[in-house]
DNA sequence: ACACTAATTGCAAATCATTTGCAATTAGTG
DNA sequence: CACTAATTGCAAATGATTTGCAATTAGTGT
């Protein structure tokens, strides 16, 4: 949404970074915006082509926004790379035989995250982390 | 390793299963077994192409041994898939900037699943779970 | 040990996601 | 409004993974 009050959070960021803000970038930007769960290219770009933007311009996109810290990776253990915005910070089960997927919040890594690098001798602090759990649903577990 | 404790717990799984014992999937095991790391497909590949063993039974193999829960992927950002045993399970620390990879052992995922799982409408118990750190290194901080 | 059969393999070709080269277009700056 | 480097779209290339199919083989029972 062009009223999300995180939408300009990132346009700065773009913008700090020199990217410059062309409408391909803004429109993929909306996307994640209005769909909050992890998406791949190929649903970013389903849901931008009718606007004249193509497919290489989604991936070219995404690894910018990656590179800017706008987006970032999800493990999802599917066959193409899932990601969502890295200020929607949150996790998932995932349901190994159907897919299925929950999300959840509650998250204590950040205790154990502080006793990782006060060990570590190649890392000082941690800037992001992926925290997925994998289940057999209670459906699939009857099926 | 022939004489690793371990490799009769995963040859076990496959039996039971109903997988066969072949020589390729005996190869692959191996590799895993003496490789104690997250291995991509043309890792394992190059390991046992010398014993005829042909890069599609590789992918072959990875399947049946990951539906086996022999092997699981593990979530390293990277542009092939890795996968490591399911009972040497530990954690990592990656640099976003060159990929060094820490590993790290302490993991307090137990407690944090059980209250997840018990809020859960979908999931009543985990199978088993990722978790990795991002970072940057130390040495990328500085150049 | 030998035969049987379904599972497994290797090879070649296909597919799918992602990347690259390059000429045309455009955002941001002054 | 002009300038210029960044960005885009299209087409072609790449790289990882998958599929079809005939030949081979593990596990089972004789
Ligand atoms: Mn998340
Ligand atoms: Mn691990
Ligand atoms: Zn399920
Ligand atoms: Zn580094």
């Amino acid at each position: 949404m062009k009223n999300d009050p995180k939408r300009k959070i990132y346009t700065e960021i773009l913008k700090t970074k020199g990217y410059k803000l062309t409408a391909p970038r803004l429109l993929v930007l909306d996307v994640f915006l209005q769909n909050r769960k992890p998406l791949n290219a190929d649903f970013v770009y389903e849901k931008v082509r009718t606007k004249k933007t193509d497919r290489v311009t989604v991936y070219r996109t995404l690894k910018i926004f990656e590179s800017a810290r706008v987006i970032h990776q999800v493990n999802l253990k599917k066959d193409s790379v899932f990601f969502e915005l890295t200020k929607d910070h949150h996790h998932h089960i995932v349901c190994l035989e159907c897919g299925l997927i929950e999300d959840f919040d509650a998250c204590t890594i950040d205790q154990l995250a502080k006793n990782v690098i006060s060990k570590s001798p190649y890392f000082s602090s941690i800037d992001h982390h992926s925290l997925e759990l994998f289940a057999i649903c209670k459906k699939c577990n009857k099926g």
